[in-house]
DNA sequence: ACCTTGGTGATAGTGACTACCAAGTGGGGA
DNA sequence: TCCCCACTTGGTAGTCACTATCACCAAGGT
């Protein structure tokens, strides 16, 4: 069939994508999110309403979308077995954040700030780490393979990423200003203990 | 004024309210969540629409209002101030759920499978961890002053309060089987293993 | 040259939610 | 006891997110 042939669709697809999460991040940030409407994103992208749902298929989508999520899920289960798996996590949640943050802040930050601000996305953003807690789960697919293993690994990631949601916040109420792989260990560190040689 | 005078009113208040839950709980569990209007609520309740909204702002929370938050919070506060702050969290969380698993578990169990279920639902019932995260930090007013002890405080909250939903997840999933407190106590172990006979 | 596929657009809905305004009712002060 | 008023409720008409269904067009492979 058509596996690897429409690069070119897919490229011009991705492009339209981006425009509109542009214009539409631009008019929440300047409008605010309950003060601009769906429409009006399409308007200012020049396309049709209809176009904005295809490829977003909420409204809360025009923020929340991005390609991290994975990056971070693949990170975690290449991470060695032998240690604790709080701290596996932890680790990649650090990395990913270093990667993450090595590029332009602005998009990311203004994208940020919408979701922390705005309880609908901020609910959503929420929801999202339990797609990557299943992730992660599902990675260590070996590892744990009994229902309780499963739990507790669920609970473990949960914990983390609930930590690195709180290291967030508080990376986009300091505008970035501090390094967030710094603020991501130090959430880490309150949550499950500073000792950085053992597992406690 | 009217301060505490209308106690007759605030009963029947809390009455209609809890009529009106009732109902949109047996409908929402028949007839599944999205399959269910707010209209049919209110004609099952015999109340106007109108009257529905007033009560419940958002259909979200005919499913997800209770009063379980502020009792969780008093009782983290009421901690002694010694123990790590995850201990703390831990044990109230899990008194909290010996208490609240004490009296009828169906209408809560319906609930809460609800939540798990319909995504829009899961999503807000997390976003109500903000709020008891926010409280945990505000009751710990005298311990934590300085915005670093409340950020690592905010920290372990949040990774508490995800662990409890991790193990509010497995007890739904078992039908309240297990006993929730046990659940808990397990996640909380899993995730900071302070579990008392083998930290990990 | 076909014609299949995928992106786009217009129309007409449904349903959650929000003013705004009208009416009844119970409770407390005169 | 009676009346006033706050509180609760109901109706109407709207906005807006989102969906289903139709048709159109522009590639791209055969």
């Amino acid at each position: 069939m058509n596996e690897r042939h429409s690069t070119l669709r897919d490229q011009r697809r991705a492009e339209t994508q981006r425009m509109i999460q542009a214009h539409a991040v631009r008019l929440f940030v300047r409008r605010g999110y309950d003060g601009t409407t769906v429409n009006d994103v399409a308007a200012a992208a020049g396309v049709s309403p209809m176009t904005v749902y295809r490829h977003f298929p909420t409204k809360e989508d025009l923020v929340l979308a991005d390609q991290n999520g994975p990056l971070v899920a693949d990170r975690i289960a290449a991470t060695p077995a032998g240690q604790p798996l709080v701290r596996r996590i932890g680790t990649a949640l650090v990395e990913s954040a270093r990667t993450l943050t090595a590029g332009d802040d602005r998009f990311l930050l203004a994208r940020l700030r919408l979701m922390i601000s705005t309880p609908a996305l901020r609910a959503r953003h929420l929801d999202n780490h339990h797609l990557l807690q299943q992730a992660i789960v599902d990675g260590l697919g070996d590892e744990a393979t009994d229902p309780d293993a499963a739990f507790r690994a669920a609970a473990a990631a949960s914990a983390c990423l609930a930590v690195m949601h709180t290291a967030l916040v508080r990376w986009a109420q300091d505008d970035g200003r501090t390094d967030l792989a710094d603020l991501i260990t130090m959430a880490l560190a309150a949550a499950f203990g500073d000792d950085p040689s053992r597992p406690r």
